[in-house]
DNA sequence: GTGTAATAAAGAACCGGTTCCGTAGTCACA
DNA sequence: TGTGACTACGGAACCGGTTCTTTATTACAC
């Protein structure tokens, strides 16, 4: 319940009402020793005033505080989202201060040096990739940092087993027997894990087949034209994406030339419902990977490890009408 | 920059460094009068240590903090997303805590207590529905308040026009001449803004034509079960649901069916044009709504106007190939 | 009955800022 | 030369907690 009183009621107040110094009642609070009288008394004045400590005072003295900034590349994704429900359920004391970056390195440099300035506890950093200067920045930081997303050397990270990933769908690509494949992949400066890692076993398995690779982005529309254009010059009957997204504008290139092939995707099982027909998809767990990140943040952060962290996160491939 | 440094250094240390007191320090930081000659002194030794105030003390002290509290329904959501990129780009000085209730009034509740109890500055609601129990609390708290979502009497509020939006859908109906509609609604209990207010001008439009209404809810597995019910044994030329991811699932249940009738839906932009065929849909500026809702925040929060704020958002049909 | 230890509580210092108050110095004007 | 206004700045108090030190009280053992 909240206090409907216009004005704050302090410590001072409680040991004014109780009649007991404030250093009394903040013993009552943390678990010191007060006698079961006055411990009784302190308990219904509380009760009655809802008291509740000013965050700002106690983070000011204790030289700490439970505010983690999360920095996500993008909300408007169930990757995303799914981590952050992660972070949210093994939760008890943290708070997490969520940053959008917009997918835009500037912004991400701002937000973490804005994170500081607000004095945060530690940093989580969800990311699609590094620059120089942020990679700078976070060395120098002297808070507890864990990042997901890239396999960066020298941080601790939550990273997805992307090379196991391509080798799955190359496994299963074989299965299909395709006589000519479209490749739909990234730029590797842009995302590393997502434009090389999960494309080596694919291309292992593409070996003796025709296939043809476009580098396209993280956009529907980007995929949608760039594909339109392979398609219109040649036939496929296996489109593979870098991104469940990335597909879902080669499927619609593909209908509006009347071409019906095969499509597989990565990623976020959101797309994958969605869309008809439904998406077949290497799909990780982010909600799971979300609670492994913040067992990891809570370790970096309370046992100081020594050697830098790595926790690696697989996933599994499902099949659905898209591949049919 | 950041200080490589892991001891924070304080208005203590610059005032020692410089040779001056605190107090000169802090009025060098809230532009009171300090000489020149002291000025660039200070500006050198803030520079070289990468000095930041502890925004914990400045809270502390101010009686006042830039922390807003926001809490939305959902993240994987385009609409809250927008909403939450325009409070972004408008914003100065703030801080958003974002927090997200997962669709769950008692974690709403229990979202709005927590930030109390983290002394936020003020909270902005996104929310589907008002228990009366979170009414109480809001009526009860000292902080700035505004919602979004509901148009509740007595709240500072930004809604969006819904009655005018099924008025236009009402319209635009007519001239496609259905034979026989299914209507997918919710529940005026989970949501009186869209089950109701937009399906007034809708069932105008639809006096003289057959037509069947069916309650489903918000997700996409229950709106595709209930519609695919519906669709086996009636035949339907025109589906309008509440939301588009209520008619995605629709569509998802006719083309089971062999079915192709046409499709309306109300809101994100995004399942739109994800989806094929493309959605005709009625959309809403949430970009925009979330400019406005942080204008009348800080209003609220700034001139604490005396009688209740009320904006209104509307938006505007969107024809694509789902109604062709 | 006295010495000692344990317990309960008070009091003061401190965290890192902001702000109020007082004062010294400068300048202008009568 | 004396008065008033203004600027620059130092010192102290304060925000609301936590924690260390000190003191008072009680209990227990010898």
């Amino acid at each position: 319940m909240i206090n409907s009183m216009n004005k704050k009621v302090t410590i001072n107040d409680i040991a004014t009402i109780a009649n007991v110094a404030k250093s009394t009642v903040s013993r009552y609070l943390n678990g010191g020793s007060v006698s079961e009288h006055t411990r009784l008394k302190i308990d219904r004045i509380v009760a009655q005033y809802n008291y509740t400590p000013n965050t700002f005072a106690q983070s000011l003295k204790q030289q700490k505080n439970h505010t983690i900034g999360v920095i996500v590349p993008r909300l408007d994704s169930i990757a995303q989202s799914d981590m952050l429900r992660g972070l949210d359920d093994l939760n008890k004391d943290d708070t997490f201060l969520i940053v959008n970056a917009y997918q835009d390195a500037k912004r991400e440099l701002a937000a973490i040096e804005k994170l500081h300035s607000q004095n945060v506890g530690g940093i989580i950093l969800l990311t699609a990739n590094l620059t120089d200067e942020i990679r700078d920045v976070l060395k120098a930081s002297p808070l507890p940092i864990v990042i997901q997303g890239q396999d960066e050397p020298n941080f601790h990270r939550v990273i997805m087993d992307d090379l196991a990933a391509g080798k799955a769908v190359g496994q299963y690509i074989q299965t299909l027997a395709p006589k000519n494949v479209l490749l739909l992949n990234v730029d590797t400066k842009i995302d590393q894990a997502v434009g090389h890692d999960r494309f080596v076993g694919i291309k292992a398995a593409l070996a003796k087949t025709p296939h043809q690779e476009i580098i396209t982005d993280f956009k529907l529309d980007t995929a949608k034209a760039d594909s339109y254009q392979a398609m219109q010059t040649d036939d496929f009957d296996l489109v593979i994406g870098a991104t469940d997204r990335i597909v879902v504008g080669a499927m619609q290139s593909a209908f509006a030339l009347k071409q019906h092939p095969k499509f597989i995707g990565f990623g976020q099982s959101f797309f994958s419902e969605t869309v008809s027909p439904n998406l077949t998809s290497f799909e990780f767990n982010f909600y799971e990977t979300g609670k492994q990140l913040y067992r990891l943040f809570l370790k970096v952060r309370d046992d100081k490890p020594v050697d830098v962290q790595r926790v690696i996160m697989n996933g599994h491939l499902v099949v659905r009408e898209s591949t049919e």
